[in-house]
RNA sequence: GCUCCCUUCGUCUAGCGGUUAGGACUCCGCCCUCUCACGGCGGCAACAGGGGUUCGAGUCCCCUAGGGAGUACCA
């Protein structure tokens, strides 16, 4: 039998976290298996269900790459199926009218609450067929009333459910669009689903399904209940815990394969390993190996996954990668460093692809003023003549390159019988604005030769101006 | 309230009856070093509590506590 799995988002939000953990578990499921993955929009909710969310869903899965093998089923478009089974459990006594109003059962499920027992739907309208004056009935499911269903759980293992503690739920809304439930169970059916890899929270519902799919007289497909994800402080994530939407990680500079690198060790794990190609995930991934128990999401472990990523990722692709980030910034690339020397020269000191494109901004663009600090720090008389001299021997370059520009400061320094670092700072400083950045041959190189110039001119009136003011 | 699920360092996790309880992120030292990083080395830090079972329990069972989910004409 042939895998088939799927992943079947609701877009009555966007495309989350949690959720694209559960899609590339579904995913990773399938390929291991050499099965199939498919796609399902559930958008039976027609009040919050809305395009701009499909549209978030597809964009975040082309950018993870997490394809489907399929064309996507819209549920929306299969309301004659749905109603089809209606009908027919309907005629089959397996389903009935209900024409219980909203109040009738508002009340009943606050005077369940008041006596403390459980609370549901308790079937009054099971033998009661005649309509009733102004009620649209609603169509609800005939549960068993009694025995026990057993999920056996891919992830949980043997979970039983008493029957009594479910109630008939609604399978048709009194304006005839079907519920959540029940459509599931006939697209999981229809699609020929085998193994429902879905979140926690649906453990719940599992047991009337597979009474659903009893009904239908259909087998249920396996199932395998993922934990939770929760915010780094254990409460349930949201906006307060950073992006939510997917879609923000992309912009903050996150390399796809980092994050589902990050996402697929939230409950999974394959010995001590922490980093896996997607070959590799594909490969080791067993439903078996998932954790029961919730994780947190945490930032700082993301980060460290992405320049993990960012590192190994060749130049000319993670140029590409940049770019848009360099332009966002308004930054002009034509008049500043090929981005591939920028990449080489910070992959191994940025985390996010913003902050790289932020950090050389010195590059592209010119500061206004030294920074403070480091201006004080390093910008000193002292050091006047060995930066006059290094100017003028930078200036009189035959390549600029790292290796003569290395060259270059080394032996101004020695020259003027100082260390490298007493010139590099000033030098660093004078050609970025600030304390920080690449070594420091590289940096010259990066800001080339124009600028270069023009920026140690600077320094230079800056120090004369500092230590005639001294004086 | 009722039903179901979960519980190893702050966080992600390894462990599958006998371990000095391992790794990773974070943090702190040291080394490397022109700054920052990277890298290397070292350190801090955990079996929720209580009962059993067993020669022996992080590992098996029960209870308690604490989290979470469901209990919708949402998905």
């Amino acid at each position: 039998m042939t895998v088939r799995t799927r992943f079947a988002p609701s877009p009555t939000g966007v495309l989350h976290l949690g959720s694209v953990r559960t899609a590339l578990f579904s995913w990773l499921y399938a390929r291991h298996h050499g099965g199939q993955f498919l796609l399902r929009i559930e958008d039976t909710d027609r009040e919050r269900s809305t395009p701009e969310n499909v549209e978030a869903i597809f964009d975040g899965m082309a950018w993870l790459n997490l394809t489907a093998d399929e064309e996507p089923i819209y549920q929306t478009a299969r309301f004659d199926r749905y109603r089809e089974v209606t009908e027919q459990w309907l005629a089959e006594d397996k389903a009935y009218h209900c024409y219980c109003t909203r109040a009738e059962l508002e009340e009943m499920r606050e005077r369940q609450m008041a006596e403390g027992g459980q609370v549901g739907y308790d079937g009054r309208c099971r033998d009661r067929h005649e309509p009733r004056e102004g009620v649209d009935p609603v169509v609800r499911f005939k549960n068993p009333v009694d025995g026990v269903v057993v999920v056996n759980d891919a992830v949980r293992g043997r979970v039983e459910f008493d029957n009594g503690q479910l109630d008939d739920l609604i399978i048709a809304r009194s304006d005839g669009t079907p519920t959540y439930n029940f459509c599931v169970v006939i697209d999981d059916a229809d699609m020929q689903i085998t193994h429902v890899i879905r979140g926690d929270d649906h453990l719940n519902n599992t047991p009337r399904q597979i009474n659903m799919f009893a009904a239908l007289g259909a087998t249920p497909p396996s199932f395998g209940h993922l934990p939770m994800i929760l915010g780094a402080d254990g409460a349930k994530l949201s906006k307060r815990h950073g992006a939510v939407d997917i879609r923000d990680y992309r912009d903050e500079g996150f390399l796809p394969e980092a994050l589902l690198n990050y996402l697929v060790r939230l409950g999974w794990s394959h010995g001590d390993q922490e980093l896996f190609s997607m070959e590799e995930m594909i490969e080791y991934f067993d439903i078996a190996d998932v954790n029961q128990s919730a994780s947190s999401f945490n930032p700082e472990k993301l980060r460290w996954l992405n320049q993990q990523y960012i590192k190994v990722t060749p130049t000319a692709t993670l140029a590409g990668e940049v770019r848009p980030y360099l332009e966002e910034l308004g930054y002009d690339i034509g008049g500043g460093p090929d981005p591939e020397a920028v990449v080489d020269a910070y992959r191994e000191r940025a985390e996010t692809l913003r902050e790289m494109a932020e950090s050389a901004r010195y590059c592209y663009v010119d500061f206004e003023e030294f920074e403070a600090k480091a201006a004080k720090k390093h910008l000193r008389p002292v050091i006047l003549e060995p930066l006059r001299a290094l100017a003028e021997r930078l200036a009189d370059l035959d390549e600029w390159s790292v290796l003569e520009i290395e060259a270059a400061v080394k032996e101004t320094a020695a020259a003027h019988e100082i260390n490298m670092g007493k010139l590099g700072q000033p030098l660093r400083v004078a050609v970025t604005g600030a304390g920080v950045s690449p070594p420091i041959d590289v940096t010259v190189c990066l800001v080339g030769r124009e600028r270069t110039a023009q920026r140690l001119a600077k320094a230079i009136a800056a120090i004369e101006a500092r230590a005639a003011a001294s004086h």
